[in-house]
RNA sequence: GCCCCCAUCGUCUAGCGGCCCAGGACACUGGCCUUUCAAGCCAGAGGCAGGGGUUCGAAUCCCCUUGGGGGCGCCA
């Protein structure tokens, strides 16, 4: 086998659903795993719905996901240009090619035109599926003249032969197109712009891509473009069509089922290396079953032949669930890097405080991380040790009424007196008082948690009170005192 | 209406004729651990859409039905 080249090619029309980062990925993994080469190609055709700025998003975000093309934009590449929009001479002249083989032909008409031709066929109970003889009154030298004093451009339709055609697809295993499906399609439109099955084939064609891999809503493009191929004569690449993800009700994911661009995961705080691993599980397996597995290893293990054809739901709680794996597991340092924009814009402490204390900071991400499964949780469960927490009045009451006051005097001296502030210190002040009293272990821990924090459930109180800093701890301790 | 695709627990999936009275993961339920919550560990409940074939034998192959999805644009 030729060396792999695949591609992907978005649009920059929106931002990255996650669909279409799921093919992105599938192609990039294909890609390494063969040693091929993975092209990004930008198909910009839709001059209204297109603009740089959501291109250059749309790279920002194949790159924040680890993606990395070789061949594309802002790095160029030996096929290139690889924006569509650079390359409308090459579809001109293919379809001029085209259209003097006899296999496409010009049809002087406007949209609105082509419409009633269309409506025509319909009225007369035809499927709405154009041929050559359709466009005879479009087709004159007077129309042809008309436009040409008018200066403007007649369409390119292709002569889509009425034949059956077959696909051997690599996932979907073979696929038989009947005879006259569809009828003729426009190549070139009269802005000048090619439509996308055309470009689609001229691009993979004249950058020797090998795989096309892309989801299933393509599927009945792949007939029109091989008909393309055969009209040219070139050999195709070999097709393979991933399954749609769909929304849980079903349907095809959209905006109103919530998040569905990466963007939107990215910024609730889930992180590439989740995202990639649970893309990667939407309609794929590892040999052995893993699941949670690094892009090195699905480099590694990836392959068509373990991809399957069915549609998958888009289950965000299981996002969730793995993003706090990932979390639990990921480098505390970087872990930590990545919890403060969040933190500093909640507004608990700004970037600088943060930097000042960045020691003491890290031991709180860590200590509330088994807690959490979005960084955008986080500053909510720091909370606890950063703003001063509503005490319930009966705390006291109920400290007094378990008979814990004296245990809790002794332990707010025995904090004051450390010499140093370390959970060790802490903990070898508390199990010293306990010694020292004979009380209900649990009374007296619950008791503590809820006198420091307010609430009945946190992080390990050894953690909190190490975290909180001894100032607080002793002045919420000798509210035990005052108010006895 | 026409064309195409798909069909295993609620969800993601393993399974490619006997290893399956169907395995794993998320979610769910119960237990353990723990000062609490979470995490972790253990256990449990839960599925081959339906009907015909083929075969000694079918979740696996074929056909039909049903259900879901996609397409039929001078969008991609």
């Amino acid at each position: 086998m030729d060396r792999v080249r695949v591609r992907f090619a978005p649009s920059p029309t929106g931002y990255l659903h996650v669909g279409g980062a799921r093919t992105a990925l599938m192609n990039y993994l294909f890609a390494r795993h063969h040693g091929g080469v993975f092209v990004l190609r930008i198909e910009d055709t839709d001059l209204e719905r297109s603009s740089r700025e959501l291109e250059e998003q749309l790279l920002d975000t194949m790159l924040w996901l680890g993606l990395e093309w070789d061949e594309g934009p802002r790095i160029g590449g030996a096929y290139g240009p690889y924006r569509q929009s650079e390359r409308i001479d090459i579809y001109k002249r293919y379809a001029e090619e085209l259209v003097k083989s006899g296999k496409a032909y010009r049809v002087y008409a406007s949209p609105e035109e082509i419409d009633q031709v269309r409506e025509r066929l319909v009225g007369s109970g035809r499927p709405p599926h154009f041929s050559f003889e359709d466009f005879q009154e479009y087709m004159t030298p007077e129309r042809e003249k008309e436009y040409n004093e008018r200066g403007e451009n007649p369409v390119i339709f292709f002569k889509m032969p009425r034949k059956a055609y077959r696909l051997a697809d690599l996932i979907k295993g073979e696929i038989n197109f009947k005879e006259g499906s569809i009828g003729d399609f426009v190549i070139l439109r009269s802005n000048g712009l090619p439509t996308y099955n055309f470009a689609c084939v001229v691009d993979d064609h004249d950058m020797e891509i090998t795989h096309v891999i892309r989801g299933d809503d393509h599927l009945s493009n792949t007939l029109r473009q091989l008909a393309i191929y055969e009209a040219f004569e070139w050999e195709p690449p070999r097709f393979a069509h991933v399954s749609m993800i769909l929304a849980p009700d079903g349907s095809k994911l959209s905006k109103r089922h919530g998040a569905v661009s990466v963007e939107e995961f990215a910024k609730q705080g889930i992180l590439p290396e989740a995202m990639v691993n649970f893309l990667a599980l939407l309609g794929w397996s590892h040999p052995e079953g893993r699941e949670i597995l690094s892009l090195r290893e699905l480099i590694e293990s990836f392959d068509l032949d373990r991809v399957h054809s069915s549609p998958a739901i888009f289950d965000v709680k299981k996002l969730y669930w793995m993003n706090g794996v990932y979390i639990r597991n990921c480098d505390i340092e970087r872990i930590a890097q990545l919890v403060v924009p969040y933190v500093a814009s909640s507004g608990l402490m700004t970037k600088d405080q943060i930097d000042a204390n960045i020691k003491w900071f890290k031991a709180a991400v860590d200590a509330v991380r088994s807690s959490v499964e979005l960084l955008s949780e986080f500053p909510d469960k720091l909370r606890i040790f950063l703003e001063e927490p509503e005490i319930p009045e009966d705390i006291i009451f109920q400290i007094k009424e378990k008979g814990l006051r004296q245990i809790f005097q002794e332990l707010q001296d025995g904090l004051a007196s450390l010499e140093n502030w370390t959970p060790e210190a802490i903990s070898s002040a508390i199990k010293k008082v306990l010694k020292d009293f004979k009380v209900d272990r649990k009374d007296f821990y619950k008791s503590l948690r809820k006198l420091l924090t307010g609430a009945e459930e946190g992080p390990e109180l050894l953690n909190v009170i190490y975290l909180l800093g001894r100032g607080k701890v002793l002045k919420r301790l000798e509210k035990v005192k005052s108010q006895a």
